[in-house]
DNA sequence: CAGGATCCTCGAAGATACTG
DNA sequence: CAGTATCTTCGAGGATCCTG
């Protein structure tokens, strides 16, 4: 985009936000992580997703590799379940680090 | 939310996610990791960032505690710097599978 | 059961202009 | 320089109804 790559804005953290930083990529690979399950089977072990939105966020994901579809059932494909170390990683943090979160945000609230 | 957590619609991986799944977090963290900058730096360095969302998102990652900001000068916490690894996983990844993606995005276009 | 099609809302993000 | 204030657009995501 830019003249040169000084600039940050194309970081490629950023790639990989692009993925999964929706509402629901995420939560579809930790469920899928667990085993492949059929379209009902996320449906109810997600919880709180519209069935929309979870045949949007599987499409999408298969689009880019990740997940790999037989009749309906779905499963991470061996990119796919590269990923579950990078979730594992934004969970860590979140685990390890939630009394500091909650220090932060009451000492400003 | 939920009577159990039987569901994974509150992934604890989805509590990082609210904090820096959007557009510009990411990014500034990055550019904060480098060091401390003045706002006026941080929006040349990030490139392609407005006012309105740089200053926005300061503020935002200055309530949650990972960015401390003196006179106009922002850098991270301890806490912000923690994020770093995080970042660098997503990154991490993303360069390590560039091949892959592309492979995939270009069999299904 | 596994979706697709439609409609609607709401917030993220950009553009622009103004201020101490 | 370091923001704040407005206006607007655009798309994510929910709700609802329809179908093989």
């Amino acid at each position: 985009m830019s003249d040169f790559d000084v600039f940050l804005a194309d970081c490629p953290a950023r790639t990989t936000l692009a993925l999964v930083g929706d509402t629901w990529s995420v939560v579809v690979i930790v469920a899928l992580g667990e085993r492949p399950r059929r379209y009902s089977e996320l449906l109810e072990r997600i919880g709180g997703i519209s069935k929309k939105m979870l045949t949007q966020t599987l499409h999408k994901l298969e689009r880019n590799g990740l997940v790999e579809r037989e009749a309906p059932v779905y499963a991470l494909t061996d990119l796919g379940a590269s990923l579950l170390g990078v979730v594992g990683a934004l969970a860590g943090w979140a685990e390890e680090h939630t009394d500091a979160l909650l220090d932060a945000q009451s000492s400003v609230a």
